[in-house]
DNA sequence: AGATCAAGCGGACTGCGGTCCGTTTCTATT
DNA sequence: AATAGAAACGGACCGCAGTCCGCTTGATCT
């Protein structure tokens, strides 16, 4: 086999009663809905409360806090880019070589982290540090990593590959730093074949 | 000379009236205390306003937000800490071989982050990931691996470097993936000799 | 010294995240 | 079908970050 299964990555209906099953799908549109109309932060939980046509503490019921609700919003893309990882076409799926899958993914994953910038941002340490993900990603470069041969802590390599990823990261070189995309995507290539020791 | 000039790295008194720089530092000064004894959560701007003698108006005044203060009492540290690199003794400061230097500056930044981690927190954005520290520690780190013969894209492997030291990633080591700190430091000096070749 | 006025001040006010608790609704059981 | 009780509901309520605006103060100029 390929890979680890899909971590758990939140929700499961995991039996409940119908009501508030319903109510939370009906929360995740309503909050959807208004996120792609206004931006983000303009958002509030009793709009979407509103909109669903529920009670404000029945949001908090279902998600907790605000950043849980985003969290819960980007669990529909985390869970299609985790699907494509494990089992979509190559290269970033399986059956190229580990080296193109391991460049693939770096790829791939500034493509989407920058893509749900503001959710991840709306998220906050609930979002891309989420354990789910993180931890998905970390056991998927570790994987790769020990196919190339590389010895070490791969453990902590695997953190190192990955945090130059993170949306903070990415927003500085690209809003501070002024580095071009292509010039992050090359100097990830670049990155990988130095920790892999060419 | 070995390093650029210290950036800058916030407060100047900047010229204005004689009442304005008091309260300033009697805000920062009430603040450190609060800070303190309570946890920096429970610290509210109301509270630090009220310890200072002045309206909560003025707190925002002079700070612009929450995240504002917090990132002005991080200042002193990390004014600090910059000196320690700049001059300090070797083989942080000048006077050590460049790959000394690069392992024990990122010996120094592992402890001083994680030192000042509830700080940090509740900086936000306007903390670790402040433009004039960010931009000290990457224009250090480019000079040293300069200094090292590193080819490449310097701005992109600094960058690369510095990741894995915020604090986000370092907590996230300790606290879900528990690595000891050894091992991180440890995996620091494994990433250094990667990224510079041998 | 007195006048002038930008800069500073303070605290009432707003909006939102998050909590609480009395009420309602679903489902399992008989 | 009736019932019981667990789960869900809703909206009043609270605390805090951040804004606004009429008042005060202190530097500067004559």
């Amino acid at each position: 086999m390929d890979s680890p299964r899909l971590l758990p990555l939140a929700d499961q209906p995991a039996v409940g009663r119908a009501d508030a099953a319903r109510n939370r799908e009906a929360l995740l549109v309503a909050a959807a809905e208004l996120i792609e109309r206004c931006n983000v932060d303009a958002v509030t939980m009793e709009t979407v409360a509103q909109r669903a046509g529920v009670g404000k503490g029945t949001v908090f019921r279902r998600f907790e806090s605000r950043e849980g609700l985003m969290a819960a919003l980007l669990d529909h893309s985390e869970t299609a880019w985790q699907r494509e990882v494990i089992s979509g076409p190559p290269p970033l799926g399986p059956g190229a070589a580990p080296r193109d899958r391991l460049i693939a993914f770096g790829h791939s994953r500034i493509e989407s982290t920058l893509r749900h910038g503001a959710l991840i941002r709306a998220a906050g340490k609930a979002g891309s540090r989420s354990y789910a993900t993180v931890s998905f990603a970390s056991v998927h470069v570790r994987h790769l990593l020990g196919e190339l041969g590389v010895t070490g802590d791969l453990g902590y390599l695997a953190t190192c590959l990955l945090a130059p990823l993170e949306l903070p990261i990415l927003r500085q070189q690209l809003d501070q730093d002024h580095l071009t995309l292509e010039r992050i995507h090359h100097g990830w290539d670049d990155l990988v074949d130095r920790i892999v020791g060419h």
